[in-house]
DNA sequence: AGTTTCATATGG
DNA sequence: CTCGCCATATGAAACT
């Protein structure tokens, strides 16, 4: 069962139900509270709802207390369709669906996608007598026909699924927020930074401004400024490229040590620092606002605060409540093991069944050093060309000719302005530029390389996600925090042990839906901590 | 003065 | 031989 919803203004909105291929089973219901009807209707059948942004719909509901199971967001879909065809970038909103339909110029993304259908009029570029119900349910039917239209049907239906779930958990997220305790983030702040300042950098921050200034001559200088200290070098004959800490550690100098501890610092104040708690820490809770799908190969992007940027050192500052825990969660090695379960390299899977799979690479064909098989690992899947890794590289290509291959065509295809694709569908954007020489080339080449792992981890890790949430519905535990291949769940101490058990299932359910059965495992990293600094 | 780019850090 | 992928955020520097 599906049930298609166009929300308006004041709360209220309209309701329609539709068969499993899109057509109405019945007509369309006005409410004046949308919410209710939700919650109702949700608690009744539990059907998939319909709508076209849960990003614009979904953070309302959440606000009156409705939270729903499945989704089918129309936007999210429309993206990775378009972008199936080659026509990533062209609008996806809900107004651009319903030109495209009638056959009427297509209106940029910038309108909104909701509108009531009286007020269609004052939208110039979306089409007259547009009613959002009506192109919802439209658009709909027609993504199903292109759906099974796909390569995969199967697999891109999936990805659809999982990208709904997401933005049901991204939205989900932003409004729960991260468990987040102001007043020990203050304690670190204190501790390695000193006592702060009303009107300028705190204690220690001016104390290293002082020594790096008497250890280039009692100059006074500005540390921050990446100019002023490459002047300041040079007066004492060091000629540097740049102030980059890893620049700055191959250089003989007194300042040397302090610098890098000022940028460390420095850093920590401006970007995490006091003034960063006061705008995104309230009540126990910081609260970002997660974009699912906001990078091109399907990972999530945040907009303020930087949640998934949150330096370890801050990670002291989130602590679960009175008589809660954390279960976090974290994916080892998912790239080469996704690499290995893509490319169908018995070779590779055959290491990726291990739970150190770099260790199993390493004895299988690097004489045991660990640390060269990683390096190999990873120089294959970036597109390392160059380097200390070289000889790694050519013992990878002829131990695992099958993995190889298959990034290497990545490559030649993106070398050649083609395109390339995840595991479930999702399709890398076409290059900027009109053609392409030599070094631009190489680039795009690196980037296709990357894409075909980098998107297919991101989907497997989505697919989790969407897996956890389904097993955690009906419980007081809450996922708070998603980063990438990394999950946090925020739950009763009494429930900590069921929420470690759906959480390997979830993982063991992603790995089957996206591969089948597949020889490669994918393992977590599995620790109940109260504080997630204490996480392995 | 406001906007864009660069340099550098953080995360995966 | 921090090199090769994906991001966000900050302040400095350079631009309009």
């Amino acid at each position: 069962m599906i049930v298609a919803v166009a929300a308006e203004e004041g709360g209220a909105g309209r309701v329609q139900p539709l068969g499993d291929d899109g057509t109405p089973l019945g007509p369309v219901e006005a409410v004046d509270d949308l919410a209710a009807a939700v919650r109702a209707r949700e608690a009744a059948d539990a059907p998939r709802w319909l709508w076209a942004s849960t990003a614009q719909v979904y953070p309302r509901l959440l606000r009156q207390g409705v939270r729903v199971g499945r989704c089918h967001d129309l936007e999210l879909t429309e993206a990775l369709l378009l972008g199936y065809d080659g026509r990533w970038g062209e609008p996806h909103r809900l107004g651009a669906l319903r030109a495209r339909r009638l056959g009427l110029p297509v209106p940029p993304d910038t309108g909104t996608a909701t509108v009531e259908p009286g007020q269609a009029a004052l939208f110039e570029d979306i089409p007259a007598g547009f009613d959002p119900l009506e192109a919802t349910v439209d658009g709909y039917a027609d993504q199903l026909t292109r759906l099974a239209a796909t390569d995969h049907p199967g697999r891109f239906r999936l990805l659809v699924a999982a990208e709904s779930a997401g933005a049901l958990v991204a939205a989900e997220m932003g409004h729960d927020g991260l468990p987040w305790r102001a007043d020990v983030h203050g304690e670190v702040l204190l501790d390695l930074l000193g006592e702060p300042s009303a009107v300028g950098p705190p204690r220690r921050i001016v104390e290293l401004t002082e020594a790096i200034s008497q250890a280039f001559g009692g100059v006074r200088l500005h540390p921050e400024s990446p100019a002023e200290i490459l002047r300041a070098f040079s007066r004492e004959g060091i000629v540097l490229p740049s102030t980059r800490a890893w620049v700055l550690k191959g250089v003989d100098h007194p300042a040397v040590p302090l610098l890098l501890e000022f940028k460390e610092l420095y850093r920590l104040w401006t970007a995490h620092g006091w003034s960063w708690r006061a705008q995104w820490v309230h009540d126990g809770r910081f609260k970002a606002e997660y974009i699912a799908g906001g990078v091109v190969s399907g990972r999530w992007a945040t907009r303020g605060g930087g949640a998934l940027q949150i330096p370890k050192v801050v990670r002291r500052a989130v602590i679960a409540d009175d008589g809660w825990t954390f279960v976090v969660a974290d994916a080892s090695q998912l790239e080469p093991r996704v690499l290995a379960a893509v490319a169908g390299d018995g070779r590779l899977a055959e290491a990726a069944r291990s739970g150190d799979l770099y260790e199993a690479l390493a004895a299988d064909a690097f004489a045991g050093d660990r640390a060269k098989a990683k390096l190999a690992m990873l120089g294959a899947m970036y597109g390392q060309t160059g380097g200390a890794a070289v000889p790694a590289l050519a013992a990878l290509q002829a131990r695992f000719p099958v993995a190889w291959e298959y990034v290497e065509r990545a490559a030649r295809t993106g070398e050649g302005g083609g395109l390339v694709r995840s595991w479930l569908g999702r399709t890398c954007p076409p290059s900027r530029a009109e053609s392409l020489s030599g070094e631009q080339a190489r680039a795009r080449g690196r980037f296709t390389r990357n894409f075909v792992i980098q998107a297919t981890a991101a989907e497997w890790a989505l697919t989790l996600l969407a897996a956890l949430r389904t097993r955690l519905a009906g419980t007081p535990a809450r996922l708070v925090f998603f980063q990438h291949d990394e999950v946090l769940v925020h739950t009763p101490l009494d429930l900590a042990e069921d929420v470690a058990a759906s959480v390997r299932a979830a993982g063991e359910q992603a790995g089957r839906l996206l591969f089948g059965d597949s020889p490669v495992r994918f393992p977590l990293e599995l620790s109940t901590v109260p504080c997630y600094a204490d996480a392995a």
